[in-house]
DNA sequence: ATTTGCATGTCGACT
DNA sequence: AGTCGACGTGCAAAT
């Protein structure tokens, strides 16, 4: 698997491939970059994604999104979708390897955003002590949908935003955001945790924040 | 490279290692996931990043980022970072490869969005028509920093958001912290482009569009 | 150690 | 095709 002439190699383009090569990088497109000759792992996906993969960190240090077109010729791989090129200038070539029957199964996610939603209508009044006349999810606004917006008997609408991760200030502006359209209303952030300077942001804003974590 | 006996393999896990295998991988931490058995490619970097990725799309179908560690027991590859842990069990591996000296070089981009402050803040008079007597780049405001602020002569506080692609009215909504925070401002986004509909969503805010290009 | 905002973010959902 | 928000966002710089 030493080195050969890559000037007469053939690529089979049509399959999954991987590539470990020395080569240097160049994109053009939403915006330009260089990433200068070393060995780097070449990935090449039946729904025409491409990466490139240093030895450190999760992101790929250059990629083409899905449906890009691939040709090889004078030893660059040219990888085309819409207005955005990657040149790849292949100088010697390790190691590569066709992936047969690549699965293209997706993750599973558990703990999702909604799964709060769900446990947070269930049992409204356990969170917050009103009387709800009338309770709705994905409530549209002129701003975007509320997660979750109940009406209680004297007119005063809650306005709830949940969010599954940590309660950040930007959590507030969204928030603040469906206050400013509905009148006679009241904001709350549910999640699982927050920070301490966003509960002093939003003791200020005068909005509340609910607990709620996942089973 | 047939199936073998991967109850007696031994990874060494100190070294950039790619195995192609089938296998099942499930992850628990901030969320959980499963991703139902099948063929994967498992990338192990030097810096202790694990990807997991699948024959389509750009990004990984599961990861652990840089430190985390790896054991592998009972055909089970089992990668911790803090209170994030990512299980692979192994079925059967079709293919497996340690990469020597794999690149850590990082990409170099050019376009970036400080480039089109920089281009602004040199020549701001030729973008919008005011006798300024005080410019800031990172004005610091209550709700975070302006990319470019200035002052004109009768006091009126120009307030500029700078972004690299095209404007949108999330964009707007950035915009909108900032003025409120500010008195006697006035609110423009300066990009390459901007669409229709966001036109005409600040024409009603009031806010002004400059378009500005990379070189 | 925590917070903040950028990113060629990617991707999916909806208009 | 364009717009919008979620994401285990990842990541680096500032605090």
């Amino acid at each position: 698997m030493a080195g050969w002439d890559t000037t007469r190699r053939q690529f089979d383009l049509n399959k999954p491939l991987i590539i470990y090569a020395k080569c240097t990088v160049e994109y053009d497109g939403r915006a330009k970059s260089v990433l200068d000759n070393g060995n780097y792992l070449i990935i090449y996906k039946s729904d025409g994604s491409l990466l490139i993969h240093a030895g450190t960190k999760v992101y790929a240090r250059n990629y083409q999104q899905s449906g890009s077109k691939l040709t090889y010729n004078d030893n660059k791989i040219v990888a085309t979708r819409k207005s955005e090129t990657i040149t790849i200038f292949l100088d010697s070539i390790h190691y590569q390897e066709n992936l047969e029957d690549w699965s293209q199964l997706e993750t599973k996610l558990v703990n999702r955003e909604s799964d709060l939603v769900d446990k947070l209508e269930g049992n409204l009044t356990k969170y917050i002590n009103i009387d709800a006349v009338e309770v709705k999810r994905e409530f549209s606004t002129p701003m975007g949908k509320v997660d979750l917006y109940a009406v209680d008997s004297s007119g005063l609408k809650h306005v709830i935003e949940v969010k599954r991760v940590k309660a950040t200030k930007s959590h507030c502006n969204q928030l603040r955001k469906y206050l400013d359209c509905i009148e006679n209303s009241v904001g709350y952030i549910a999640s699982p945790s927050i920070g301490k300077s966003t509960v002093e942001h939003m003791d200020k804003k005068g909005y509340n924040w609910i607990k709620i974590d996942f089973d």
